[in-house]
DNA sequence: CGGGAGAGTCAACAACTGTTGGCCTACAGT
DNA sequence: ACTGTAGGCCAACAGTTGTTGACTCTCCCG
């Protein structure tokens, strides 16, 4: 192992980030079938043996494509009406600026290790997110569920199925919708 | 046009049905692409060539199995306390005894035809719904568009992606967490 | 100047796809 | 018995897919 601290700027490191952005482009938009290695190629400018070269398959290349963050919001640093309000834009944001997040989602209705990927985020991000603010653990994880089927619910219908009334909505009229919603998940009680 | 008023039983009409039922069970397995028309005409028992016969194009198939109705609860004979339950109830049971609402959730994700298909649903039987108990029409289909997102992103959750807390929680406890954030999508305001 | 590795292209393979047309079989009506 | 027709199967086509290996080009280092 050679010593790579400070940069190895690689020529390959340009090609190898625009096949990455071309197959999360591609996956977001036609989902993972449709989406060919042909056509990610294309989108990159490159010959599509590289992206084998690169990535080895295309299962691999969707675990590449599919490893990311969501970059949450500290909720012990806001105050409780604060946090709702945040979470909403803070998603809305996460599926506008790039197409990572619906590529996501759109992957994970057909394939397997996507799906997988989605509750690999939810268990490690979203559910240690609420435990911050939620001391039993167990109710911590329904919590963290019953946020996902609203959160996931919201870019489903807005970004994949696009729904006229949810697309015309701005993200602050959804945020005012859907804070007490937002709330009752994070601090209140069933019945 | 013969008139095949009282029963003209076709010997054909077993075999569609079961094409359909088969088609039915592989989008809502595999998606749209996944499900073969080979796969779907072996699951139903006979050749490939017969999908083509009875529906002319995979395509048309799809269409034919994404075409139902949510068969939804008249809100009006029943009392505020009431409705929220009962479509919840509702949604659950008709994910979970046929396979027809969930394949067309997960073809609806790569398929424009079945988006689209989900759009009418929503504009079509949903909005109608809710107009029966909210009187303005623009509020009734911002309404209608939040119930969706709630109540689709818990289909998405528990059946599709089968996130472990949601798929844990029984049909009671989730009507129990969620029938406040539908009491509030139905008759509630913003902010 | 020469060679070796990194970066990239090209052409092809084998598998699988939707779709088509020809052929067989059973049976209802005459 | 004969025949037409509906229901069904088989084999094939043409296109597309992921994937591979051989070939080219272009620097950089010695």
């Amino acid at each position: 192992m050679t010593v790579d601290r400070d940069v190895t700027p690689r020529r390959s490191d340009r090609t190898r980030a625009a096949i990455l952005a071309a197959a999360r482009e591609r996956f977001a938009a036609d989902g993972y079938a449709k989406a060919t290695i042909r056509a990610i190629a294309a989108q990159a400018g490159i010959d599509p043996s590289m992206v084998m070269r690169y990535y080895g398959s295309k299962e691999k290349l969707l675990a590449a494509a599919a490893d990311f963050g969501l970059e949450l919001p500290d909720l012990t640093q806001l105050t409780p009406a604060e946090r709702t309000g945040a979470l909403i834009r803070h998603l809305l944001d996460l599926c506008e600026r790039n197409d990572t997040m619906i590529a996501l989602l759109r992957v994970a209705a057909t394939q397997e290790a996507a799906a997988e990927r989605s509750r690999f985020l939810v268990a490690n991000q979203i559910e240690p997110l609420i435990a911050t603010i939620e001391p039993d653990p167990e109710l911590a994880r329904k919590r963290a569920g019953l946020l996902a089927t609203q959160m996931l619910g919201l870019a489903l219908t807005r970004y994949v199925l696009e729904l006229p009334p949810v697309v015309a909505m701005s993200a602050d009229e959804l945020a005012a919708w859907m804070s007490p919603v937002l709330q009752h998940y994070l601090t209140g009680r069933p019945d």
